[in-house]
DNA sequence: CTTATGACTTTCA
DNA sequence: CTGAAAGCCATAA
């Protein structure tokens, strides 16, 4: 127990803290956890998941600013879809439509 | 300290 | 709409 707030806990609980069934954007959670530039350290902190179950993160309720799947190495984007899809989130042309789901202030 | 990489974003042609 | 380039942040070597 750590106590030890990092940058990459916090993004982690700012993944946590989006509701079911919406998705937020790199750039949200980045001004969330108090960098609105870094969007690219955020999917940094989600990478360094690697499938850490132990830490449960809806990484999957996160997506790109165009409100897409960004490629990333060893999954398919459509696991991502699939789970999003699964909380009540509506694909629109294979993008979310982040005016509908995406997170409000 | 410098260089390189990446689940990003925005701008220009 | 598609493609390329620069900018920004955090980490590793």
């Amino acid at each position: 127990m750590t106590g030890d707030h990092g940058f990459f806990e916090r993004v982690y609980d700012a993944v946590r803290a989006i509701p079911r069934g919406r998705v937020a954007t790199y750039g949200q959670v980045a001004a969330f956890v108090g960098v609105p530039r870094g969007a690219r350290a955020v999917g940094w902190a989600l990478r360094a998941l690697g499938g850490r179950r132990s830490v449960r993160v809806p990484w999957h309720r996160v997506v790109n600013a165009a409100g897409g799947i960004s490629d990333r190495p060893g999954l398919s984007p459509a696991v991502q879809r699939q789970r999003l899809r699964a909380e009540g989130v509506r694909f629109v042309g294979g993008q979310v439509d982040l005016r509908r789901h995406g997170v409000r202030a």
